[in-house]
DNA sequence: AACCAGGAAACCG
DNA sequence: CGGTTTCATGGT
């Protein structure tokens, strides 16, 4: 059921939902190249079935508390309009009740101040397998800072511009586009030898589909979908329970060894030291069959400004 | 100007 | 196996 009035779609959400907290995460990032946030809007373009599909995402009026996207360039043809619609209740991640998690977590003396203070904010996904894996390598040992812009690079040097609605768009790059490179050219972008034969790999892989989110989702549980990928060079624990984290939807992938998730338990222990990986995985253990969600909260609580240590 | 960053592979005992 | 080193580049 789609309800669609004119060029609007409205779109139902959860208990609890708080798109605002949404508008914060995607808009974290002055470098972010595949959606723009602005009064409370978020511009993002799409190409489904060879059709461009350019969105403008935001906050509804009838219900209040839903979602609207405004489909600014014509109208694409229903089936498409039906799978964008379907691509941001994914990506927005408008289809999970917290409810439970809430409750289990709620008291938590490290995630229970986090939930407060974020409730109503959804795991925003990276819907697209081969966008997820490259993201998330391209983010490996770096700061967040940097892997935006090798993103961007990426994007801007293979992906596709799109001019409509007033503005240019940006779409991410088909895997056949990189699987057609070879290591020098990302390296020219500063990604590392490693990375850059590792995103040409998958690549090739999801361009003659030995690779795909649908054969990863169809393996018989999300063990055997980390199996799978960190068999493929390049891929490790922490990329393969991150993917599982915003592209298979796992709920309980936990990105153990993750920096940033180490730094948001620090601060809200109090603590100088980050904590050991034995204390980080009894923590996890609080809070399966939620860690991914857990992990999510935790790394929103790290724009929040650091308190003055001491005193 | 060290030290670190939302790691992975190779190496080594 | 489980710990250690290497890779590699930019932010703070």
């Amino acid at each position: 059921m789609l309800k669609r009035t004119g060029n609007t779609i409205v779109l139902e959400t959860p208990a609890d939902y708080q798109f605002g907290e949404a508008l914060a995460y995607l808009n974290r990032s002055e470098s972010e190249c595949l959606h723009q946030v602005e009064d409370r809007t978020v511009y993002k373009a799409l190409e489904i079935d060879g059709v461009k599909v350019l969105m403008a995402i935001g906050m509804g009026e009838d219900p209040e508390d839903s979602v609207t996207i405004r489909l600014l360039d014509g109208d694409p043809g229903e089936t498409v309009v039906r799978k964008a619609t379907a691509y941001v209740r994914e990506w927005l991640d408008l289809d999970t009740d917290l409810g439970n998690f809430y409750a289990a977590c709620g008291a938590d003396p490290v995630l229970g101040p986090v939930i407060e203070r974020y409730k109503g904010l959804r795991l925003i996904g990276v819907p697209s397998l081969f966008e997820a894996l490259c993201w998330t390598i391209a983010g490996q040992q770096i700061n967040l800072a940097f892997a935006y812009i090798l993103k961007k690079r990426l994007v801007e040097a293979y992906g596709t511009r799109v001019q409509g609605a007033g503005r240019e768009w940006l779409l991410f790059p088909e895997a056949g586009r990189i699987a057609s490179l070879e290591p020098e050219n990302l390296q020219g972008l500063k990604f590392t030898r490693s990375k850059s034969e590792a995103l040409i790999r998958i690549a090739r892989l999801i361009a003659t589909k030995e690779l795909s989110k649908e054969q990863l989702l169809n393996l018989k549980d999300f063990r055997a979908a980390e199996e799978a990928l960190t068999s493929i060079r390049g891929i490790g624990p922490w990329t393969a329970n991150y993917v599982m984290m915003r592209c298979l939807r796992n709920p309980d992938a936990f990105p153990l060894t993750d920096v940033g998730l180490h730094n948001a338990i620090r601060r809200k222990l109090g603590q100088t030291e980050k904590p050991s990986l034995r204390e980080v995985e009894e923590m996890g253990a609080r809070w399966a069959p939620w860690r991914a969600y857990a992990t999510f909260y935790l790394w929103s609580s790290l724009t929040e400004a650091v308190p003055e240590p001491g005193r």
